[in-house]
RNA sequence: GGGAGAAUUCCCGAGUGGCCAAAGGGGGCAGACUGUAAAUCUGUUGUCUGACGACUUCGGUGGUUCGAAUCCACCUUCUCCCA
């Protein structure tokens, strides 16, 4: 009895779940069975539409790496022939079309950013191009091929187009599901890929999939997808005013990274623990019973643990230090998002509304004016209370200067 | 192919000759309250200016007018109806 208890424990579908990753499957007890018995292959795509990978695209690399993990094979499929189309899933307007080139350019980013997060090493994981199969294809021949297999009754009846019926859908998009399909296709054929994952809003898509292998080849193959990473209020997580959190630290520092998971809402703490690390479950569930200000020590965890995954234990200490100097008990402040000035500005005196526009702490100094009315500025931990207000060797300590922003954006000055 | 309509500041959306830098909402930012949370309340949200004010903005290009987001022409894109 416990040694099946243990059996089942192990199972990475039922990791998945107690994690909370599942939101469909197509046959779930024939998944859990098949991936308790033998390694699969399986596959998720993502279309290069960006030049960095971003926190939607980490769930499903951290599922890649759970499955890695238990002994499966991932084929990470970069779209650069999808992306050519563009998903329309669940998407209110068409995609900017991208050129070639971009698309390239932003698939090897992708490439890049993804090693850090599977091991690629010695065929454990394979990285694939849809480009290599899908930009050379034949018209007519496809249509009769693959195109024959879909009812266009069907497809219009699917939830990813559904919020598009309103709002208009070219047939270029149209087609993307049937190019989704045709690579399960492939890499089943070419790679015994027996399974596709993706993000929830992927289903419509696998299914797709799916069909087109029971009638080409008559064989069962599954799908399953996960769900989206959403705040308790339902919007999408890793959006920010400014954009996207990206995964590249030139695009998203390591610094606002962190900071980013260390000020998550407090309902989606434990959530995010169990999505985007790979901390113990019991851990967590340890962590679900702190209370109130306590919270906080379940997001640093939180914020420190996705930090390390994705940029490296380094970099994680450094955000964390960083994080810490600011807001409390020592540290350093190398850390924090710093702009150098040369040193004869500082020594002549600079208005501090053109130093922060020049250095583009601020866009503008009209901003500027609108927090130092609030209130909201500070040089060196001191109220900026007028607009005028010089900066100079004064405000010089350690060769460096802090600006804080509201409470939270801080910048450091150094002069050289 | 024919017909009808739409394009407004970050988003949605009002505005149909001067009172419009442009209502309202959302979002953002800041302040108070806090726990680097949420909720709430307050302020703020084109640029430049200490301020008066000046300048640029309402899909694009030209025009009418003392004056245009508002009128006209053409163009672009999108939506809807008919085929």
């Amino acid at each position: 009895m416990s040694e099946r208890k243990y059996v089942m424990k192990t199972n990475v579908f039922d990791t998945l779940k107690e994690r909370g990753f599942i939101a469909q499957t197509t046959h779930e007890e024939k998944i859990r069975e098949l991936l308790g018995n033998e390694s699969v292959t399986f596959y998720i795509g993502f279309d290069p539409t960006a030049d960095s990978l971003h926190v939607g695209h980490l769930l499903q690399l951290i599922v890649m790496s759970h499955m890695q993990k238990a002994g499966h094979r991932p084929i990470a499929l970069i779209g650069g022939g999808t992306a050519m189309v563009g998903d329309p899933s669940g998407r209110t307007d068409m995609r900017k079309m991208l050129t070639r080139e971009e698309i390239a350019y932003n698939g090897s980013r992708f490439r890049d950013q993804m090693k850090g997060l599977v091991d690629f090493s010695d065929g454990k994981a394979i990285m694939l191009d849809n480009a290599d199969w899908l930009l050379n294809l034949n018209y007519v021949s496809f249509l009769r091929e693959i195109g024959v297999h879909f009812s266009v009754n069907r497809m219009l009846s699917a939830e990813c187009f559904k919020s598009r019926m309103e709002k208009g859908l070219s047939f270029i998009e149209f087609n993307y599901m049937l190019m989704q399909s045709y690579d399960f296709l492939k890499l089943f054929q070419d790679y015994g890929c027996k399974m596709e994952l993706g993000g929830d809003d992927q289903w419509s898509n696998i299914l797709g999939g799916i069909d087109l292998i029971r009638r080409v080849e008559g064989e069962e193959v599954y799908g399953m997808t996960f769900t989206l990473l959403t705040t308790s209020e339902g919007k999408k997580m890793g959006k920010t005013a400014a954009g996207a959190v990206w995964l590249d630290p030139e695009k998203t520092s390591p610094y606002d990274f962190y900071q980013y998971w260390r000020n998550v809402d407090d309902a989606d703490v434990i959530k995010c623990l169990k999505l985007l690390t790979f901390l113990p479950l019991e851990e967590i569930n340890e962590m679900a019973k702190w209370k109130d200000a306590q919270i906080n020590e379940a997001k640093k965890i939180l914020a420190y643990e996705v930090t390390r995954i994705v940029h490296g234990q380094e970099e994680a200490d450094k955000a964390k230090n960083a994080a810490e100097a600011l807001f409390g008990k020592g540290g350093s402040t190398e850390n924090m998002p710093t702009v150098s000035v040369a040193k004869d500005v500082i020594e002549k005196g600079i208005p501090v509304l053109e130093l922060l526009s020049n250095t583009g702490i601020l866009p503008s100094k009209s901003e500027g004016k609108r927090l130092i009315q609030q209130g909201g500025l500070s040089i060196n931990n001191e109220k900026v209370e007028s607009f005028e207000r010089i900066v100079d060797l004064k405000d010089l300590k350690d060769g460096e200067i802090i600006i804080r922003r509201g409470k939270k954006s801080y910048h450091r000055i150094v002069a050289e």
